[in-house]
DNA sequence: GGGATTGTTTAAAC
DNA sequence: CGTTTAAACAATCC
């Protein structure tokens, strides 16, 4: 497939050598659902076509059967689960997972590198919509139903379900860690490693504190946290907390807004003491010794 | 070239 | 059974 160059200034060399932690969480995806939704809607599918020979980019079925699944199938509605993006077809769902350095462009730059591409989905209209994805960790889903993902997955933590007695309700019987129950997509559904150590310094937890020992009111100061991160975090396009880029090259702030993730050997904003990296359930992990005891 | 990076899944161990 | 740990996986960068 021929793919027309654009020239448009691409920031991801400049970020990749500042800032290397461009991990989509739940306000990334939110963001990237609010850029396409207006794009997509309406259209209808034409193809998807893996790029590269990269087939396992399609992660329910084989390229063929993919195509029979969403050929002509016209688009209703984006929406977001978990770190999911969420294409509704007018029968079935198309689900994208960026995972660690997936991106949606509708076009693409110089500087996007063809082998970096994995995907290009082609609507009715002749546009295009590129996966591009330079770990190539990304994939597409194809259901018929959302049973499948709602399986998978635990309570969002921006819906009303998600209340303070929900979390003190299921701390309290649990004895995992804080951050590996944190980041279990079953439990709550959205957080990554970067939310989760800014949740628990926010909260002043402890990442190794198991959850049955939370106090009730602690767990209320958690829940809040998390909300109030999220919240934050999507009003700004995800690029609060870290620096996201979506579309042609948008980014917008980051770091200032970074309270203790990736800050190891700096103060810690609250007390002045040596923010340190630990590791926890395999993960690099960020605290403040003296706010967060065990 | 080994180690670090991620989210997810699976398997084994406790 | 619930939980923990580990490994595997994908690919790339330094």
């Amino acid at each position: 497939m021929n793919i027309f160059h654009k020239y448009i200034p691409d920031f991801s060399l400049i970020f990749s050598i500042n800032f290397r932690k461009n991990m989509p969480e739940l306000p990334e995806v939110e963001t990237v659902v609010g850029f396409i939704k207006p794009e997509i809607v309406g259209k209808t599918i034409m193809s998807v076509v893996p790029q590269n020979g990269y087939d396992k980019v399609l992660a329910t079925h084989d390229p063929a059967k993919f195509f029979t699944l969403v050929n002509s199938k016209s688009i209703s509605d984006v929406s977001r689960r978990g770190k999911y993006i969420v294409i509704h077809l007018q029968k079935g769902f198309l689900l994208i997972h960026l995972r660690m350095t997936g991106r949606l462009l509708f076009e693409l730059s110089q500087n996007d590198k063809p082998k970096h591409l994995t995907t290009i989905i082609n609507f009715d209209d002749g546009t295009q919509l590129y996966f591009k994805d330079y770990r190539k960790f990304g994939r597409l889903y194809y259901f018929d139903t959302l049973d499948p993902i709602n399986q998978k997955l635990g309570i969002e933590p921006l819906s009303p379900d998600f209340t303070d007695n929900w979390l003190i309700d299921r701390l309290e019987v649990s004895k995992r860690q804080l951050k590996p129950l944190l980041l279990d997509q079953k439990f709550i559904a959205g957080l990554g490693n970067i939310y989760v150590d800014e949740a628990l310094w926010s909260a002043k937890l402890h990442p190794q504190q198991l959850g049955s020992t939370v106090s009730p009111a602690k767990a209320r100061v958690l829940h809040n946290s998390i909300q109030a991160l999220l919240r934050k975090a999507i009003e700004n396009q995800g690029t609060t907390i870290i620096n996201f880029y979506f579309g042609e090259g948008k980014s917008g702030n980051f770091r200032e807004q970074l309270q203790v993730f990736n800050r190891q050997d700096k103060k810690c904003l609250r007390c002045n003491e040596k923010i340190i990296k630990i590791r926890v359930a395999q993960r690099g992990t960020h605290i403040c010794p003296k706010c967060q005891k065990l």
